[in-house]
DNA sequence: GGGGCGAGTATGGCGGTACT
DNA sequence: AGTACCGCCATACTCGCCCC
């Protein structure tokens, strides 16, 4: 498989995240799969995510149930990697649903699986993928307007083997649209927590470059097309509630999109090394005029995403 | 026999830790 | 501090099966 040097940006071919009319329809109130809909509405620690023919139910960072068409039905998917360390006390529902009665017996058991996903993390804690969803949680658009000026669409995007912790978008208030949900900004989201994390091969600037390759491909081209699957992926998530209709959203900005740094209780200018990272990106972005790079700085606390914590690198 | 599908598996990216 | 390795994620690839 190519590394992500090799990747030409122009031709790569891209599977947008969407799920099948069909999909949508076993998930609607009344399709066979609508239980799980149900047990993700009702539990704001749980988050589903559409994917490229299939979905998750994500928890903590991990995921707790995969589902996806096969020949034989709907296939569902616990990762079995998380009974390694704590071996089989959950007896799995079969794998082929084929029923809503199916369906029930994996939701049944959802508490007894995040029990085992917890089990896992207490041996090997997974922060960072389980701040990405916090910070998802405390700035989702269910249940009515966000708290902040974000709101997260999606975690774990990936384009070109290059990888974003989430996407989201940023309101973008005008004289007729004063809430500013209707034509808002699409975001690259990168969180750290870690000051390990923040250089080398995954470090800051390189997930910058990374953002400016993507923008950038095929004379914004290919940017277009991930506006287009994301414009897809809320239509899809507000016919399935898990973005509030109400806020009206209609397309996305043609401003270039923006790039934000997240650091969850970590001060990039109190770390030498994170400072000089920093540095390099600012760099970077001095010289791409056309790019658009913001810091923002949260607590574990409070997670949600405003103005105030931003500031423009 | 070849085209399409899909289950299983490999690979790469990234975070995290443990060891030097 | 550097690095080597592991775990988890998404996704790309492989190869066998089914159907024409």
């Amino acid at each position: 498989m190519p590394r992500k040097t090799d990747i030409d940006l122009l031709t790569y071919p891209k599977n947008p995240r969407r799920l099948s009319d069909n999909a949508m329809d076993e998930l609607s109130s009344v399709g066979m799969l609508h239980p799980i809909l149900d047990a993700v509405a009702q539990d704001p620690e749980l988050r589903l995510d559409i994917r490229d023919g299939y979905f998750n139910v994500y928890y903590g960072g991990g995921s707790l149930l995969r589902l996806q068409k096969s020949r034989q039905g709907w296939m569902a998917r616990f990762d079995e990697k998380y009974f390694r360390k704590m071996p089989h006390q959950v007896n799995l529902p079969s794998a082929t649903i084929a029923s809503e009665t199916d369906t029930r017996c994996w939701v049944k058991v959802f508490p007894a699986l995040i029990k085992v996903m917890d089990g896992f993390w207490a041996a090997k804690p997974n922060v960072e993928r389980r701040h990405c969803q916090e910070i998802a949680q405390a700035n989702s658009g269910r249940f009515g307007t966000p708290p902040g000026d974000y709101l997260i669409l999606d975690i774990e995007y990936q384009w070109a083997h290059r990888r974003f912790d989430l996407i989201a978008v940023r309101k973008n208030p005008r004289m007729a649209d004063p809430e500013g949900w209707s034509v808002p900004k699409l975001v690259f989201v990168e969180v750290k927590s870690k000051p390990a994390a923040c250089k080398g091969s995954a470090g800051l600037y390189v997930h910058a470059q990374d953002y400016a390759s993507i923008v950038g491909a095929g004379g914004g081209c290919r940017l277009n097309e991930i506006r287009g699957e994301y414009e897809s992926v809320i239509r899809q998530k507000e016919n399935l509630e898990l973005i509030d209709r109400r806020l009206g959203f209609e397309r996305f900005s043609v401003a270039t999109p923006e790039f934000l740094l997240i650091f969850v209780d970590l001060n990039p200018d109190a770390d030498s090394q994170i400072a000089k990272e920093m540095e390099k990106v600012r760099a970077f972005a001095q010289q791409l005029p056309s790019v658009s790079i913001h810091k923002m700085f949260l607590t574990k606390t409070d997670l949600v995403m405003t103005k105030n914590n931003r500031k423009t690198l």
